[in-house]
RNA sequence: GCCGCUGUGGCGAAAUCGGUAGACGCAAGGGACUUAAAAUCCCUCGAUAGCAAUAUCGUGCCGGUUCGAGUCCGGCCAGCGGCACCA
């Protein structure tokens, strides 16, 4: 009979449909396991072979777990708001609704053909104003705990989107989704506190089991560094803050800098002679953008402001102070100590502008070089502090300032409040209600969700604000508190909005009364497995992390952190092992390999194609080791015997393939279980198979190409669907063989290869080992000094 | 500059605890079947020398530890990813 592919996954997966296969059941008494991949932007490009690459893994766990019993969810959804939608839409005219809609439909049919073990009846869709009244709802309650708030700051803005951007889609001082200048821009924003939580997002980190390089990534991103706030006396009178992570070289503040946007420059502005120029220094600062202030990192500028000193508080000395665009108004306190014999920013600021520099901690050479160890240098030139080690003094300092009201230590995170607020229409409307009495207030609960008015045109205006905007119905309104005529917020939220709670509502997608059901939650979560891109780990995973953790303090999560586990796949590269892209034209569409080689080709492919958490080449031409792998198996149909016990030839390789196939899967190596499955076949071509064998055979190969291994079972008589049957559980004294072939060295060297029972006893195993005829040659005319036998492994002689 | 990862055949890669380097697959070469091609099946396949048995070399480079190193340690080099004036 021929492997008619196309014709047996249609016909499994309608199968699995009908009998909805793959529905998580809502018994809360069995044991479950919650399989998690990021749900998909469904875009008009369709599927990418990307995606399938993280699906097919998780498809592979999800069908492994409930083969051993668990009750699996395995959900899929849409995350679907956004800017591409919008724009496909003002191009083409039609509504961004309707874009979405065909997008979805698109790419879910080419899911199904995937065969992923989806529950389809959990399926989500941010833009469903039932999914997004909770998106809405969450906002409310970060509103009301005071961790959403307004604020106007300068903040990114792309030139091409004419839209805020989050420092998070800022990549290489352009907009990460269409690549144009970011400009840094004044606008009122809202912003949500995910700093309240950075020292969470930090220590909880310890509780889950994350890949390493997803934890560093989030922990290097949160930025936390520990030194001290000092306060500088000015001769203004006014005490100016800094922040320091090396309070023990405060001998060694030869002057101090402060941001261009530092408060006291307009405070003092009548003591500065030179307050024209300082002006001038920070307009053309904040024209430029974070690229431009990138690309001039070489070169240090300020302007001294002449008129005020700063007075350091360890020696009173005057020092001058500077206003440069080095020192951020977003970090610590915007101004700074500067030490240049051991800071390389100061030593290079200092260099330019002809600072004294004085050395604190000796162990450099200062004149050449900011010295910036901390392990091994000695303190210098610092009164007290002299002869400290680089911690001694740091600790010693810090006691001092405490002592004299003049400082403490500090933590300080790099992270930043997340900006909010998007001026598009393709998004979560803002609950809010501006109210010139009352304020911002959010509208009641019941009125929820807020929906988008329909209108023809969804185009920013010419002063960057939302479409919605421009809409009279919308906008205008009453204060829900005093009744008074109001204007409704017009900004959207960003697409991560919807992205930060999902895995919440795939619990219980269809609840009207709440996010999901308590019950629901307490059985589902955390996720026990969640797998993703890394280029979410400081986006979509640290924001859901922040949100969770909220739903958590407010008593609507059970759990502290929503996902146990996280693992991240490589990319998909294409031929010439670069990125895949429409510009280089290199793009394979998953379509085309499906009606090529079919599904479970496919499959096989995307998970023996390498490392999975490494990126690898798409190669047309290694698939086709995996379509033969296919057709090899069908043709086991016409090798099988009648029998339903292991022929003693099968038996071992069939329990070592159980045990290795089983560990590789939860183990993230599909690329060595499949190689197991092609060599247990590549055994059964050798040995023969007979019923029961193919049978263990089919359920082990089931996860990762069900659709061939369903259709063989019940060809050979399986009423029960595979997806459903018990899992082979391996025997461990079967994963042995009875005899090992055991390596021979003399002097480390491998001269000789002998057959030794399993276990075999050292002395017996020495024995047979100098017997042999090739180790003898080699021992002629020398001592043995020593023999080292590891058992089943080597046997090494050591001779002179 | 800082942080992380990776360097193994012609190619994708294995080697899970320091114990036979190259499993599995692709490509290539040879053979069988076929009128022929495709498909399929069988054999070979790290390099060098040799008819062969076999020997020597071989996991980016240099050194070290060890009976034994792809694996551990120290120092380099190259590539990829992230961050980037965060005081």
């Amino acid at each position: 009979m021929k492997y008619d592919y196309t014709a047996i996954e249609k016909k499994w997966q309608k199968n699995w449909e009908d009998n909805k296969a793959f529905a998580a059941k809502n018994d809360f008494t069995l044991p479950k396991y919650y399989a998690l991949v990021e749900f998909p932007y469904p875009s008009g490009a369709g599927l990418h072979v990307g995606h399938p690459r993280s699906y097919t893994a998780l498809d592979i766990v999800a069908r492994l777990k409930r083969m051993q019993g668990f009750n699996v969810l395995y959900p899929m959804g849409w995350d679907a708001f956004g800017l591409p939608t919008e724009n496909f839409a003002i191009k083409n005219k039609i509504h961004p609704v309707e874009v979405t809609k065909q997008n979805v439909a698109r790419f879910k049919s080419q899911l199904q053909s995937l065969g992923l073990s989806f529950d389809w009846d959990r399926e989500i869709n941010t833009t469903d104003p039932k999914y997004f009244k909770w998106t809405q709802w969450i906002f409310i309650q970060l509103f009301k705990k005071g961790l959403a708030y307004k604020s106007t700051m300068p903040v990114n803005w792309c030139t091409s989107c004419k839209c805020v951007l989050a420092n998070e889609e800022v990549v290489g001082g352009v907009c990460e989704r269409c690549g144009s200048e970011v400009v840094r821009k004044e606008k009122s924003q809202w912003m949500l506190k995910i700093t309240e939580y950075a020292q969470r997002l930090i220590d909880d980190l310890e509780e889950v089991n994350y890949v390493e390089r997803v934890k560093t990534q989030q922990k290097n991103w949160i930025g936390r560094s520990t030194g001290a706030e000092v306060d500088f006396n000015t001769t203004e009178g006014d005490k100016m803050t800094i922040y320091t992570t090396r309070p023990d070289t405060l001998f060694g503040a030869t002057y101090m800098v402060i941001a261009p946007e530092h408060p006291y420059v307009e405070k003092w502005k009548d003591s500065l002679k030179n307050y024209d120029e300082i002006v001038a220094y920070k307009e053309a600062a904040a024209r430029k953008s974070d690229f431009e202030r990138a690309e001039m990192n070489k070169e240090k500028t300020g302007v001294r402001l002449d008129g005020v000193r700063g007075i350091n508080p360890v020696n009173g000395n005057e020092i001058p102070i500077f206003v440069s665009d080095y020192v951020l108004m977003t970090y610590g306190t915007g101004a700074i100590m500067a030490v240049p014999a051991h800071d390389d920013r100061d030593y290079a600021f200092a260099k330019a502008f002809d600072l004294p520099i004085i050395e604190v901690v000796k162990g450099g050479d200062v004149t050449k070089e900011a010295f910036t160890d901390c392990e091994t240098g000695v303190m210098t030139n610092s009164g007290f502090l002299d002869g400290l080690t680089v911690e001694e003094a740091k600790e010693k300092i810090v006691e001092f300032l405490a002592k004299e009201g003049v400082g403490h230590p500090k933590v300080n995170y790099k992270l930043r409040d997340w900006v909010f607020s998007r001026q598009r229409y393709w998004g979560e409307p803002i609950p809010v209600v501006h109210c010139p009495h009352c304020g911002p207030v959010t509208i009641p609960e019941d009125q929820l969700p807020l929906t988008l008015p329909d209108v023809p045109s969804y185009e920013p205006n010419e002063n960057g604000d939302s479409p919605l905007a421009d809409i009279e119905e919308f906008v205008n309104t009453t204060c829900p508190v005093c009744g008074a005529p109001a204007k409704r917020e017009t900004d959207t939220m960003p697409q991560w909005a919807g992205s930060s709670w999902y895995f919440l509502r795939y619990a219980d997608p269809h609840n009207e009364d709440a996010l999901a059901s308590k019950e629901a939650l307490e059985y589902w979560t955390p996720v026990d497995w969640y797998n993703g891109g890394m280029e979410h780990t400081t986006l979509h995973l640290l924001y859901s992390r922040f949100w969770h953790k909220f739903l958590y303090d407010i008593g609507v999560v059970p759990t502290k952190e929503p996902y146990a586990m996280r693992t991240s796949h490589g990319m998909i590269l294409g031929e010439g092992g670069e990125k895949m892209s429409k510009s280089r034209g290199n793009v394979i569409n998953p379509d085309d390999i499906v009606a090529e080689y079919g599904a479970d080709t496919f499959r096989l492919y995307e998970m023996f194609i390498g490392d999975f958490e490494k990126a690898a080449p798409w190669s047309s031409t290694s698939i086709k080791g995996c379509k033969r792998f296919c057709d090899r198996t069908w043709a086991l149909l016409d090798m099988v015997q009648e029998g339903t016990e292991f022929s003693e030839k099968n038996k071992r390789e069939i329990h070592k393939a159980i045990k290795k196939v089983t560990d590789d899967i939860l183990n993230l190596r599909f690329n060595t279980a499949i190689a197991t499955l092609m060599g247990l076949l590549n055994t059964f071509y050798e040995n023969g198979i007979n019923k029961a064998e193919l049978e263990t055979f089919l359920k082990l190969a089931n996860p990762f190409a069900p659709h061939i291994t369903e259709e063989m079972n019940e060809l050979m008589g399986g009423t029960e669907m595979l997806a459903h049957a018990k899992y082979p559980v391996h025997d461990e004294a079967l994963t042995v063989d009875e005899s090992v072939k055991v390596a021979v060295q003399v002097n480390g060297k491998v001269r000789s290869v002998i057959e030794l029972p399993f276990d075999c006893e050292e002395e017996k195993a020495k024995e047979i080992a100098f017997a042999d005829q090739k180790v003898q040659n080699f021992l002629e005319g020398k001592n043995v000094v020593k023999t080292i036998v590891v058992k089943n492994k080597i046997v090494n002689i050591v001779a002179k």
